[in-house]
DNA sequence: CTGAAAGCGCTTACAG
DNA sequence: CTGAAAGCGCTTACAG
């Protein structure tokens, strides 16, 4: 490959001339004839300065455009009403969208907020040195890793797990996928289907279904369980192998693990002339905007939504009905239906 | 609130009174046994620190689980050697990787890269109370306007603008956008395509394409651009029809200008049963990793790479080949063609 | 090679 | 009401 192709340079000599603020309240101190302690009081709001020399105090100060340097401040007083979220590489589409929401949230809710990219631990870090005094984390093997855990203990600040299980040491906000695969099961079950198969690898999701379809009392049937774990792209022949099958030998529904499984089952839909939904039901885990436009059908799914996460994990941190004693909270948030174009009544598929 | 208790059987507890103080230097150079002028020497990769007694004191600091005071650092005046990536909502897949990928660069080189979602100016102003001294900004609306400017120019740093205009304020670095769809035509034209389409709305873009169809003179037909701006969906009906004519009549080539664009298209083939590419080349514009797992087919596309652009910004930022003056850098980068599935001969298309 | 000391600009007890 | 002093954690001359 070849290296970066820059075909055009030009050094602008032009330099930006900084209107540096070296005011500091030492210099006001001194016009306005008190000591640099009062100063600070008086810019501060802090009571005990008479109301004459404050006035004057703030008259020079404006008059010089003092700035006051955060960087001494902060060094006394840690504090910062800002909110580190923890983005792990590769972390996909829906988590761009709920840090999003997050962020649109919280800004009305006053925080800034900043997000750190690649390793979570040096993401950590990062966030303590800037003072960042609450860190939001969507848990993957990379932040549950030792070097995460140490580096999580070294911080100070408030942390909330998403998706975690309740623990003493953060809030948590958890995803019931068991119960979001319930409710897919349930409408399928409530159209009519009696033939689903699930198509994934989340075992939360899987127990769901399971679960649900012992409680109807589904079909057992081979196509059943699809199991096709991340790295073995193998375990998709056998997708290919149900959807070649006859109308009445396949199933009348499926339901798939993620969008990036979804995309794998549209394509070999397609390849195997299998129309979505007018042969087939489907619906998807995980609800991504974008993916509208990506498809050609507007696909049902069940997931939680981003707005709801986002809501949660703000009411938490702002301390909404939060307990005086400052214990951490847990809490569950369940997945929403979102029935769209891909469920239709069993009855249409009748052979 | 029940802090997070940090119990490290290896930390005496007489530097830590309280058991959860945040680590210092001063702690360091007491468990060395060495002066805290050492320690910060030592950390800083200073020279004048024996090798034994350096590995001795990273040891310690990496065992404590150090974490640099920024606000102190700040004070003495020192770069505080984080990026701030501004964010705006809605960026898209592109933004997605070029900062993923500029955050594993910036890593390599000693960064801490931080992403400030939402407003710019907003963003801006958190980097500036978290003493980020370098802020890189891809143009939107947003960043243009009167408010980000002024709260630009009160920002001490350097500031780097992706897709801009030389300017006498901050680095830039420019995407050739006419060259790349040029590029495209170009590749089409050596296939022996001559009845082009270009469908989009980017001026730049179009441009490329105008010039390039008259360098070579490509054939002149009624479909030749097909403009599709924002808002305007119905400016996709042309396109149908484009799509609809007999093989003779429409077009043997396709670019498109984005990747919404290509799966708008894309729709539109299956729509009117129209294969790609066994009926018709296209090439699409921006190069975004997981589009292949979304698509049929795997698309040849043109734009600039993500990490040519992320190494060009981090060579401008690190200063590879400054000019010692401190003016400011504009570069130029060029786009790639990435040959890929969807181009053919046009005597494939032969009637 | 190592360390004592000054000091960055500010806040905050504490003493007048 | 006002101010002298301590100190936040760090870097950087400077002296040993």
């Amino acid at each position: 490959m070849s290296p970066i192709l820059i075909y055009n340079e030009s050094i602008d000599q032009n330099f930006h001339e900084s209107g540096e603020s070296v005011v500091t309240i030492k210099d006001i101190a001194q016009m306005a004839g008190v000591s640099f302690t009062t100063v600070s009081k008086a810019l501060n709001g802090e009571p005990g300065v008479r109301a004459e020399t404050r006035n004057k105090i703030i008259a020079i100060a404006n008059k010089l455009n003092y700035v006051p340097n955060l960087a001494a401040r902060r060094l006394v007083d840690r504090k910062s009403d800002s909110i580190g979220l923890i983005w792990p590489n590769k972390s996909g589409l829906f988590l761009y969208h709920l840090f999003e929401q997050f962020q649109i949230q919280a800004e009305k809710a006053g925080y800034s907020v900043m997000v750190a990219l690649g390793n979570p631990a040096a993401g950590v870090r990062t966030f303590m040195k800037h003072f960042v005094d609450t860190i939001v984390v969507w848990p993957t093997a990379e932040n549950t890793s030792p070097e995460f855990i140490r580096t999580r203990e070294s911080f100070q600040g408030t942390m909330l797990m998403f998706n975690s299980s309740p623990s003493p040491y953060y809030h948590t906000i958890s995803i019931d996928r068991q119960e979001a695969i319930q409710q897919a099961v349930d409408h399928l079950s409530g159209l009519g289907h009696r033939k689903i198969s699930f198509i994934g690898y989340n075992s939360e999701k899987i127990t769901g279904f399971d679960r649900a379809g012992q409680l109807l009392q589904l079909e057992d049937h081979p196509d059943r369980l699809i199991f096709t774990p991340k790295n073995a792209p193998e375990s998709w022949n056998r997708v290919a192998d149900m959807l070649r099958k006859t109308k009445s030998q396949r199933p009348t529904a499926l339901i798939v693990d993620s969008y990036i499984a979804m995309f794998k089952l549209l394509k070999l839909c397609r390849m195997c002339n299998v129309r979505i939904p007018e042969d087939l039901s489907l619906i998807a885990y995980d609800d991504v905007p974008e993916l509208e436009e990506m498809t050609d059908i507007v696909v049902t799914t069940v997931g939680p939504n981003v707005e709801h996460l986002a809501s949660a994990a703000l009411d938490i941190l702002t301390g909404h009905g939060h307990p005086a004693e400052g214990g951490y909270r847990h809490v569950k948030v369940a997945s929403q239906l979102a029935v769209r174009g891909t469920t239709r009544p069993v009855s249409d598929y009748a052979m």
